[in-house]
DNA sequence: CGCCCCATGAAAAATTCCCGACAGGGCGAA
DNA sequence: TTCGCCCTGTCGGGAATTTTTCATGGGGCG
């Protein structure tokens, strides 16, 4: 799913260019010149993301922010400022806008920003962490090492995956059912054993910090809690 | 629940005022001085936004964000650079930096953007939690736990399920045979008494809070109160 | 007063979990 | 191919937890 933005911008010329490379990025990029166009824009569009020039033949881009917001408390809003002028920038964010860009700006940094707040909207998939960590240990779940201090154990794959699983709910109860299907593919009486033993083993692996308790919730599931 | 900043700086006097503004605001700070003992904190604690220097006497900002980043692809991080040099910013954005301020800087636009970082990253954040409250306890029925003040007990799903019930018919009465329909399933003598037993369960669970009464109407059901 | 309902502790029953031991089988090394 | 190791799954029986049942006593209501 492509993103849409919303971009207003007066200079024609800039704006042309801009609104060239974003496409070449994969959005979709609806522009505007003055802020009655961009306002019939907001009205009807829904956006994932808005550029704003605050400098408009007709409008600026505070009272446009304020309209946004009014449909959407979460679209990003990027101000375009010509100076970068302290009270311009602070009334901005005040607004609920999430950032600002001052001219004459890179495209690439323009981009690098877009990613940035898409990807929290969960529109870009960011990378995975390559380590997950509870109390002391460190799970590199790739190379299946569990690391605590400076000792380190190697997992198996199981192992791993299920801790992995663990940790990535920590402090929540995690559903036997959840487990079996999500490791084993299926859910049956004697998966529900085998479970049982690899909880048993993980129990021992991080016996070495006291802190970190993996719970059973009786006929529910498990739950790996980790004190303060 | 506080949110807890790392702050990377060498320059004792600005990071002295910084922080204590910062702690003024309500955020937890962690503050080091130079990369070995940021590196240390990054790997020991969870931040949920880290603001980092640039500059620093043994290390620099970008090589601590990639540390960072493999603990936690999602973290905010803001850069701290001296001057705004394009080719800086750049590297730090396609780090998975998330911003940059330019020194020296207002320490309300440093808030600002905090403050708007930790929006955001709140907002991605899995689906709300799904606390209901009865006086000072918090139920959270997915995870089957009940929390009261820094306490937390887990309960079993018929004891969250019949928490549940009351909660959310809380000051109204909820008729046996409602309540052994909706757990148990059908509605019998024996089923009755257990009820019971849950209910002089709960009674116990809850009574640190005076607050709250679990009443018996005569033949009907029970009614969960809670007193102002 | 007498009957039914409720409260609650205790004990029994049912279910589920724990964990040591070990077996089958995959896989690499010799 | 055979051997041996390791991962995984199976088993058994005792432990632990949850749920039901039971016994007793109190209290409301007609």
């Amino acid at each position: 799913m492509k993103a849409h933005l919303l971009y207003v911008e007066d200079d024609e010329s800039l704006s042309f260019v801009t609104r060239d490379n974003l496409e070449l990025q994969g959005y979709t990029v609806t522009c505007c010149e003055n802020g009655k166009t961009a306002t019939e824009a907001i009205k009807k569009n829904d956006f994932d993301l808005a550029i704003l020039d605050v400098m408009l033949p007709d409008s600026d881009g505070f009272s446009l922010a304020e309209l946004i917001r009014k449909y959407n408390t979460q679209v990003p809003i990027l101000f375009l400022t010509a100076k970068s002028m302290k009270e311009d920038r602070i009334k901005g964010l005040r607004l609920g806008a999430d950032d600002y860009i001052t001219k004459p700006f890179s495209i690439e940094e323009l981009i690098l920003k877009i990613d940035i707040f898409l990807r929290r909207s969960k529109m870009v998939q960011g990378p995975v962490p390559t380590y997950l960590t509870i109390g002391n240990y460190l799970l590199d779940h790739k190379n299946l090492s569990l690391k605590f201090g400076d000792g380190e154990r190697n997992l198996t794959q199981k192992e791993g995956d299920l801790m992995k699983l663990l940790i990535e709910n920590k402090n929540e109860v995690v559903r036997r059912s959840h487990i079996l299907e999500s490791l084993w593919g299926e859910d049956d009486y004697f998966l529900g054993r085998s479970l049982d033993v690899f909880i048993s083993r993980l129990r021992k692996y991080v016996s070495d910090d006291p802190r970190i308790k993996i719970e059973n919730i009786h006929s529910v599931g498990f739950k790996m809690k980790v004190d303060n």
